[in-house]
DNA sequence: TTAGGCACGTGTGGCACAGT
DNA sequence: ACTGTGCCACACGTGCCTAA
């Protein structure tokens, strides 16, 4: 069996003895509600198109087709753009998300009911544009961190307080009955819920002392969660009598958010909502500051992940931690990027990867794997953010030194099914989509072909 | 092998309420 | 009064299961 979450030395090293002082407990405010950071982009070019609301929603929603971006943190992926007005009603409560932090950074001004773009605007279409989308991502850090009293400072820094020894691993198991063997026929009243409760309560108490060396009594909250299920009567108070079959949705959406607000709050002591946490902590991904997943594949564990790829520190010796930012308490925020011409990351980079597809493939038994969960256990094994993977990816493939032979397949792309929304998005390598990979090991060794 | 039906899982957007 | 924030029911996409 892969061993799940299991961590290289040099990372726990940057990791404790951390050394910075408690900070003056400033609590993050919360964000807009929106995930991909390309929306403030394709709001600004609508407005240096035009300074009609109105016109500029019409190329909102343009762009946002274009840019693939789908709802919530999910890429879009059919070409169709079918408006229903339904739709378009939810795309307008994005566009209003996006317009209200904007006008906050003051990239763009309303007045007279037109809408305005600001000198810092114009500055940020063009840093998009010449420079990127890494450098277009810093630039919106550095306002959201100052605009939001520094969320993902503390977002990392709480990371490591909680789980150290883990290099500040985060785990929100998530089990519904269906998976841990609960057949839907079987719970019909108050008393079969609670038995999925127990079940409930047991795997997560086991998870904690897993992954978090933690030992844990959870009786009280899983009273609490009973008790709240049964004051707002969508448990009944008499065992035997059967709950309303309509509500079970609702039931089993409250018991998953009461524990991930468990986690989250009581257990991590972020003072932050679920809500907010998840969309910092996707914004802080495509920065690449921390990585958060909810498909990593393991046997022994389901759930969402997150961990940080950055540390704050005063200062770094190390030359695999690049300097991001400097905050006024001249405590600098460090980011794990390893260089490609190092060939010690070379050789850890090819470790991985085969390391990660062998544990792969004994989970799904065939030659060929799925390449975004190869992804997922390297990512977390070298601590890389997602596009550090895939360049490193791109020049293994062409390496024909090394001591292993990558085979990538496209197989089935998720837009010829039916799919909607990219849960799960193929790497680009070579500038083509790939979604499977097969690895042998070269000159002589052992599966050669 | 495929089509249809049903249940699972979760993001969205409205709403209530807290904070000022 | 007004704005910002957290919460959660519903709608809907997805995928499994069954029956030919």
């Amino acid at each position: 069996m892969p061993e799940a979450f299991s961590i290289p030395n040099e990372i726990i090293y940057m990791a404790i003895d951390l050394g910075n002082p408690v900070r003056t407990t400033q609590i993050p405010q919360a964000p807009r509600k929106f995930y991909f950071l390309e929306y403030f982009y394709i709001l600004l070019k609508g407005v240096s198109i035009s300074n009609q609301s109105e016109r500029i929603f019409e190329q909102f929603l343009k762009l946002k087709h274009q840019y693939r971006l789908g709802e919530s943190k999910y890429k879009k992926l059919t070409e169709e753009s079918n408006e229903s007005t339904n739709q378009r009603a939810r795309y307008k409560y994005t566009f209003d998300q996006v317009v209200s932090e904007a006008t906050n950074y003051e990239l763009i001004s309303e007045s007279s009911g037109e809408i305005l773009l600001t000198d810092e605007g114009k500055n940020a279409i063009q840093i998009y544009e010449n420079d990127g989308d890494r450098k277009f991502n810093y630039y919106l850090f550095k306002l959201m961190e100052k605009g939001h009293q520094e969320p993902f400072r503390y977002l990392v820094d709480t990371c490591y307080k909680v789980n150290y020894k883990k290099s500040g691993l985060l785990i929100f198991p998530i089990y519904s009955a269906h998976r841990l063997g609960i057949e839907r026929d079987s719970i019909k009243t108050s008393k079969d819920m609670k038995r999925y409760f127990r079940k409930l309560q047991s795997r997560i108490k086991e998870d904690i002392s897993k992954h978090l060396g933690m030992n844990v009594n959870l009786d009280k909250e899983n009273n609490d969660l009973i008790r709240k299920l049964t004051e707002e009567n969508l448990l009944q108070t008499d065992d035997l009598q059967e709950f309303d079959p309509n509500k079970y949705n609702a039931i089993l959406r409250r018991s998953r958010d009461f524990w991930l607000k468990y986690f989250l709050q009581s257990l991590y002591k972020y003072q932050l909502s679920l809500d907010s946490f998840e969309i910092w902590a996707y914004r802080a991904k495509q920065i690449g500051l921390l990585h958060i997943t909810e498909f990593y594949p393991d046997p022994s564990f389901h759930g969402k992940i997150a961990y940080p790829l950055s540390v704050i520190r005063d200062s770094s010796q190390s030359t695999s931690f690049k300097m991001f930012y400097e905050y006024a308490d001249s405590m600098k925020l460090y980011c794990h990027q390893p260089s490609w011409d190092d060939k010690n990351n070379q050789e850890e980079f090819v470790q991985s990867l085969h390391q990660a597809y062998v544990d792969v493939r004994q989970l799904a038994k065939t030659y060929f794997v799925s390449l975004p969960n190869v992804k997922e256990r390297a990512c977390y094994a070298m601590k890389i953010p997602e596009y550090l993977f895939d360049k490193f990816l791109g020049y293994a493939y062409h390496n024909k030194h090394l001591r292993i032979r990558i085979s990538l397949e496209v197989d089935k792309l998720p837009d010829e099914t039916k799919v909607m929304y990219l849960r799960r998005e193929p790497v680009m390598v070579d500038g083509k989509y790939r979604n499977i990979i097969a690895i042998d090991l070269a000159h002589g060794e052992k599966n050669v072909y």
